[in-house]
DNA sequence: TGCGTATATTCGAATATACGAATATACTTG
DNA sequence: CAAGTATATTCGTATATTCGAATATACGCA
């Protein structure tokens, strides 16, 4: 059971795992939405924002409803935006670590990239 | 700034995404233990397990102190296992749902791996 | 200095992820 | 039913991740 406990936590992260996923999910976490408000929001591509939903849906992040011609999406559990929070909380925390690390991992792309 | 934040929750998530990894911070969050102790507790291949650590420390989730011949590892925010706590709540509360993600999973998976 | 133990890094192959372009599906209205 | 709008899926390519095997580095002790 522990396995299968950790498994789900790192689907649950891998689900998390992205920016633009994580802007949906803040976005949700202020209220319900259908698709094309998110995509107009957050200014994504349609057919990129839809694969996000995806996963999101996938790892049962999400929930939807179809009202008519459109698709709300909503934050299944409340608890995902509070963990959004407690992170906010430990990047200020740990400001200037938190930087550097963002620094590495930019350089990182950038090594890789070229 | 939203972005940089973003980013930054990303790349934990990113950290944590991998039942190894969630297996050493569950490790750790009881005590620092040095990288050996990690191997034996969790059974695995050292340089698999120096591979997870070395993405826990390019993500600033562990910090490191070397004694001597050893190198403990510890959790550099107990907030981390925090979130881990929520997620297992999170779990058992959508304990089907959960249980059924997992098994789309892993049938994506073998479809993939045939 | 040289050997032994603890840990990290590099390499190569297999697999997974991200993106835009194109296309498909589902619903609404005329 | 046809045309239009909203959303999803598929495909191809570029990039990233994971693993074990092999190798390298750091420290302690004789």
């Amino acid at each position: 059971m522990d396995d299968m406990l950790r498994r789900f936590k790192a689907e649950l992260f891998r689900a998390l795992a992205h920016p633009t996923r994580i802007a949906i999910v803040e976005a949700l976490a202020v209220s319900e939405q259908p698709a094309g408000s998110l995509n107009l929001i957050l200014g994504l591509e349609q057919a990129n924002a839809s694969q996000h939903l995806a996963v999101l849906r996938a790892k049962q992040v999400v929930s939807t409803r179809r009202s008519g011609n459109q698709i709300y999406y909503a934050l299944r559990d409340p608890v995902l935006a509070e963990i959004l929070g407690l992170l906010r909380a430990y990047f200020y925390t740990h400001l200037s670590e938190s930087i550097e690390m963002l620094d590495v991992m930019k350089e990182a792309d950038a090594a890789t990239g070229s």
